[in-house]
DNA sequence: ATGATATATTCGCTCAGGCGAATGTGAAAT
DNA sequence: ATTTCACATTCGCCTGAGCGAATATATCAT
């Protein structure tokens, strides 16, 4: 039960949380949007992991990581709420406008160049969704 | 923000949470029913109290907490939240009986002696509540 | 005032955990 | 096979926090 306490008292977790709202993202941009070492994002992903509220898909060379609902219903509701809180957060907001304009850019950040971005922000062939 | 998550990552600190469900409890009982030394539990509730989430009310020389509802809407909702989940645990249940146990005791451990019990346990004149 | 009781705080130790720097690993490209 | 790229892990350092033991503070009783 402290496992998920734990894990939520982080700011870097927390922020990253805030980051995969809703899809998988890759850890490039987490690194990209934060702009914290990439060793320092892996390893509180990994502690995210670890606390299972997050699982992560490899797609080649990059790997994607996902918010998981927590099995037990009272951890979810804990977890959920937790989530809506973070949502109204000033810099949770910038977090995200940021991620926003990372993604939508023509010209990505060089890091960027062909990372696979968030199912929101592919374009389909029948335009942007 | 973290404040709070750091405030609940703690067992000790959970255990006394749960044991102020609804009302006051006075420290004695704390230290009685969690037998752990009193200078811990003393801390824990410094803890809980610079976190914002009890308060403390002096009576003579005892000292009771209380939890306090966060003024902000959606930290009150994560905090509901974490303390129904407190509800459900095994050894969350075991404190709860045991605080019962303790202060319905005709003869009540020896340091418990004249302590002031939580509301829900006092006899009033036309009989216990 | 002195002492007793209830609680709070301080001290010294230990350990988890956060950090940057360096290094390891797995997949793709050449 | 070698290199490169994206990510993960390890290492050494340092701070924060939990612990027991001792001590301080506040209230009450005598």
């Amino acid at each position: 039960m402290e496992l998920l306490f734990k894990a939520l008292a982080d700011r870097t977790r927390l922020r990253l949380l805030n980051l995969m709202g809703a899809d998988e993202v890759c850890v490039c941009f987490f690194v990209e949007v934060l702009r914290e070492s990439q060793p320092k994002i892996s390893r509180h992903l990994a502690y995210l992991r670890r606390a299972g509220v997050v699982a992560a898909r490899r797609e080649g060379k990059w790997m994607h990581y996902r918010v998981v609902e927590p099995a037990e219903p009272h951890v979810a509701r804990v977890f959920a709420e937790a989530r809506a809180w973070l949502a109204e957060e000033r810099e949770m907001q910038r977090d995200r406008a940021r991620l926003a304009q990372v993604c939508c850019a023509l010209r990505p950040p060089v890091q960027l160049q062909g990372a696979p971005r968030p199912a929101s922000f592919v374009e389909t062939a029948a335009g942007r969704i």
